[in-house]
Parts: C-alpha cells; sequence; structure tokens
RNA sequence: GGGCUGUUAGCUCAAUCGGUAGAGCAACUGACUCUUAAUCAGUAGGUCCCCGGUUCGAUCCCGGGACAGCCCA
C-alpha cells in the first residue's frame, strides 16, 4: 500500500489502461523457441509484451523472473547495467510477484539454454496489492479456490488446464453437431411450466406480469416443438436448474447438451454418441483410453450395450426369476434399506431404482443400457417389440449416467394419457405440475418421427480432465455466501 | 437429512496431556550480475472460525452455531 501512495506520488498510475500489447508471449515463444544460442549472438531479436509477474529470483544487480499472459509464459532477466537507472528503481524497489507490467527487450539463451527475455524497458501496467498463495504448494484449501477462483486461477496450471479442456470439449460438440446439419438453439430458461424431466425446480417471479416463473430444469419440450416447427436437427447447449441436494456429482446449475434428430432412432442414437464421444476422447485425452481415477476407460467404439433386465442378472447377480414380479423386487429393495419405495410402485419403477443400485456403479467402461421400462419413460416411444419398455438407452461411464436417450413419442394421445399419470406421481412428490397443454397440441401438429439425446457436459468434462467433484469443472460453483 | 472430520500468520502446515503459539513461502532490511522452490543473515506479522459454559486461567475440555470436506441415504 505504502508503495501504491509512493508511485502515484512520482507520477506513475499503478492502474493505467492505455496499453496495447503488440505481442502475446506464445507468439515470441512460437516464433524463437526454435532458435539456438548462436542465432540470438549473431541476430536482434527485440519483443515487446505484457503480463503477470509470477515469480523473481533476485540477485541484486540482477534478477530473473518469469512473465506470463494468458497465452504463455517466458523468463525475463533484468541487469542494472543494461537498462537506465530509473527502470532498475522501479523493478527493485516497487515491483512485486503478482504485478502485471509491460516489458521490451530482446531474446537471449541462459546458460541452461532457457528463451529469456533480456529486459531494456519495463513498466507496471497495474499494480497487484494482495500477495499470491505459496509458490510451491499453491493455493489448497478447497473452499478458498471456489470462492477465490480467480486466485486459484492463477495459482495452479492444472486448473487452468481444465477449464481450457472444457471450453474445447464443448467447442468439438459444437462443430460435431454442426457438421451433421443441427442448427443451434435457444429456448426458454425462464418456464412458466417446468417440465422435461422429474426435478425440483427453482422458483423465480415476474414482476410486471406478476407472473411465477420456474427456472428451467430440461429444455427438452421446448426443442422437440421446434421439431415439429421444421427444423429436423435442433441442440441446445445450455443450463439446467435444480432444486435439489449438492454432491460430487450435482450442482444446482449444471450443463446440458440436447439434441434432436427427426427420421432417426434411439438406435441410431447410440452409434453417433458413441462417435462423438470417442472422438472427444481422442481430441481431448488424445487416445480412446483415458485415465479416470483409479480406473482405465476405453472409448473405442463400439461401446457395450446391455438391456437393463439382463444387467441386473449378469452384473447384479440377481436371477431373472428374483425379480419378475413388483413384490419380489419390492422386498429385496426393503431388505436393501432403500428408501422412497412403496409397495404400489410398478415392477418397472422398482426395477429401475434397483438398477441403479446394484448395477449402475459397476458400469466403468461407457455402456448402453436400453429397454428401460415404460414407466420410467414418460417421454419415450414404447417398443414395438415388448409394450413394457421404452425405446430409450442411458448411457453410463465410471458408474454414473452420462446420457439419456430416446425415439420420441409423438403420439399426442398417448402422450396425454402419460402427463395425467405424471401429474399424480409428480403431485405427490410435491413438485409443481401442470398439463403442458401446448405440448400436446404440438405434437397433433405432428412430430415427425424423431429421437433425441441428453448428455451432462459436466460429467463429460469430468471424465476427460480426471476430476474427481463436479465442482472441479464449473468456475463459480454454488457455495453458501459467508455471513 | 444422518454420521465422521476440519477451520491456527496472506499461503502451506506444526505445536500446546489447560499456563496467550512456531516453521517454510510471501512481505520488510541487508549481501549476492545465469537463477529454476536460487542461496545466506536479520525483522515484522496472530480475534488460534464465532458465541456461551467449566476453570485462578481455554486455541486446547464441554455445549451451541457458521462454513467446508468425506462417507451414507
Amino acid at each position: 500500500m505504502d508503495k501504491l501512495k509512493k508511485l502515484k506520488e512520482s507520477g506513475i498510475n499503478p492502474f493505467s489502461n492505455d496499453f496495447e500489447k503488440k505481442e502475446n508471449i506464445k507468439d515470441i515463444v512460437e516464433k524463437y523457441g526454435g532458435k539456438d544460442k548462436d542465432f540470438f549472438e549473431n541476430n536482434r531479436a527485440d519483443v515487446e509484451t505484457a503480463g503477470r509477474i509470477i515469480i523473481i529470483r533476485s540477485f541484486g544487480k540482477a534478477s530473473f523472473f518469469r512473465l506470463r499472459d494468458g497465452f504463455g509464459e517466458i523468463q525475463c532477466y533484468i541487469q542494472k547495467d543494461a537498462v537506465k537507472e530509473k527502470d532498475f528503481e522501479l523493478f527493485g524497489e516497487y515491483i512485486d510477484i503478482g504485478d502485471i507490467c509491460a516489458v521490451r527487450g530482446h531474446l537471449f539463451r541462459t546458460r541452461t539454454d532457457e528463451l529469456t527475455i533480456k529486459i531494456e524497458h519495463i513498466e507496471i501496467l497495474t499494480k497487484s496489492i494482495l500477495p499470491l498463495p505459496e509458490k510451491w504448494h499453491g493455493l489448497k484449501d478447497i473452499e478458498a479456490r471456489f470462492r477465490k477462483r480467480y486466485v486459484d486461477l492463477i495459482a495452479s496450471g492444472e486448473v487452468r488446464e481444465i477449464f481450457r479442456k472444457r471450453a474445447e470439449a464443448i467447442n468439438f460438440i459444437r462443430s460435431f453437431l454442426n457438421s451433421y446439419d443441427f442448427l443451434e438453439v435457444e429456448t426458454p430458461v425462464m418456464q412458466a411450466n417446468p417440465g422435461g424431466a422429474t426435478a425440483r425446480p427453482f422458483k423465480t417471479h415476474h414482476n410486471a406480469l406478476n407472473l411465477e416463473l420456474y427456472m428451467r430444469i430440461a429444455p427438452e419440450l421446448y426443442l422437440k416443438r421446434l421439431v415439429v416447427g421444421g427444423f429436423d436437427r435442433v441442440y441446445e447447449i445450455g443450463r439446467n436448474f435444480r432444486n435439489e441436494g449438492i454432491s460430487v456429482k450435482h450442482n444446482p446449475e449444471f450443463t446440458m447438451l440436447e439434441f434432436y434428430m427427426a427420421y432417426s432412432t434411439y438406435e441410431y442414437l447410440m452409434d453417433f454418441v458413441e462417435k462423438m464421444l470417442s472422438e472427444l476422447a481422442v481430441r481431448i485425452c488424445g487416445s480412446f483410453e483415458i485415465e479416470y481415477g483409479s480406473e482405465k476407460l476405453n472409448f473405442k467404439p463400439p461401446f457395450k450395450r446391455i438391456k437393463l433386465k439382463e444387467s441386473l442378472c449378469t452384473l447384479g447377480g440377481f436371477n431373472p426369476d428374483e425379480i419378475d414380479s413388483a413384490d419380489k423386487v419390492y422386498d429385496i429393495l426393503r431388505a436393501r434399506n432403500t428408501t422412497g419405495i412403496s409397495r404400489t410402485d410398478s415392477l418397472g419403477e422398482l426395477l429401475t431404482l434397483l438398477f441403479d443400485e446394484t448395477v449402475e456403479p459397476k458400469l466403468i467402461n461407457p455402456t448402453f443400457v436400453t429397454d428401460y421400462p415404460i414407466e420410467s419413460s414418460p417421454l419415450a416411444r414404447r417398443s414395438d417389440r415388448d409394450g413394457s419398455v421404452a425405446d430409450r438407452f442411458e448411457l453410463f461411464i465410471a458408474g454414473r449416467e452420462i446420457g439419456n436417450a430416446f425415439s420420441e413419442l409423438n403420439d399426442p394421445l398417448d402422450q396425454e394419457e402419460r402427463f395425467k399419470l405424471q401429474v399424480e406421481t409428480k403431485a405427490k412428490e410435491g413438485l409443481p405440475v401442470e398439463m403442458d397443454d401446448d405440448y400436446i397440441e404440438a405434437l397433433k401438429q405432428g412430430l415427425p418421427p424423431t429421437a433425441g439425446c441428453g448428455i451432462g457436459i459436466d460429467r463429460v468434462v469430468m471424465l476427460m480432465t480426471n476430476s474427481h467433484s463436479i465442482r472441479d469443472v464449473i468456475l463459480f460453483p454454488l457455495l453458501k455466501p459467508l455471513k
């Protein structure tokens, strides 16, 4: 703070805003990274750049420091005899780790052959008046990392890398879909009637209309309206909001990809998703095989495919005749102390629960599970070959649900019936429910045979960045405010 | 929602079987013109998360609370 005052007194603005950078550090490194000592002895390479000082090693009459900008890092060397007295004094007296500085100089290689800028002129652009975390251990306190993500990002290259990969992953998915002529759209986040999933929504209020609104729990019903409207291939990558618990797998707001493809089926989408995710793995991790925690995941197509009931036998360890009635499955779940079940639940609902408990954690390599009971799939088309199941798959990787897809139910009368049922069950759970009559109208207008898929982007990014918690892949995860 | 654990200097961590707390890094002073966690000598830095209780005395024991982490539902 003293330094700040003195700087101002000596006419230096410690928070200037009129600097335009000529070259990013990355440009310099790319241009000269391949040149050796001899080159710099025979050629003068003048450079001018700016960035944050992240470490200083001082020797009194000379110092090394490291400069970082948004695209790279480079070492700088300042020598008393090589700069104006004023510059050296500024560096010695006023410049600290954390400050953002502009430098001018020429390149050389040190004895250890490191590309380095020999400073001829340096100035402070922005003074940092708070210290940075320790250089060796960095910022370890998890809470502090989330609350002060800007410090976390300065301190940790790994964290910067995670969010670069996140952006790259989303970019890849976007261009993948675009290359198949999907149209990116945006649908309402604030909805009067939150549908498309079963979850507790956040409530909000529009003053001028005096209208209760909800933050969307899914964009599904709007996206399908667009398919009715003639956009045969649409997708949205956006935030959904669910007013439920927070865990390593759940943040109240999270990013979902949903895409809908007319004249397609859930079976086609399995191939499609397989292609998308396997190519994504190669793009982000450089290989089909990626390490996730202590597991090795293999994204090489084809992914495993298994029917839900079958998986309960082969992976859950149940005999087919142990799980062929609602009563039997109820008793199994009861014995496992599963909560939230009732005698009146259907076989399908109970099987899905049993699957969640016994099979899901075992699905490590990418696996499509198909033949979901129709009862737990209110928006999915009923299978022609087995009326008790839906034309649907869920994708599991590393023991968690990553995606959910189905051939869309486009029979308005069937949909209306199922909505009625859903209204009852949602009401029982205390969720806000209203029939979405307009959606039924849309179906009456005619939804072509369509398949749609939702993929949890945060969870995919977790896999691609070997992150254990969803909070590691969300820049500002929700935390309780301090006081 | 339940159980367990944590919160000490700006950061990373110690210690105190109840007697007002230390180290490294960062900061500050000094030495040092090729360092890579530079090195060396010195200085300063604390509401021991908050509120109560027990006690001559609490950072430590007890109760309550805040925030967070892990596990479970």
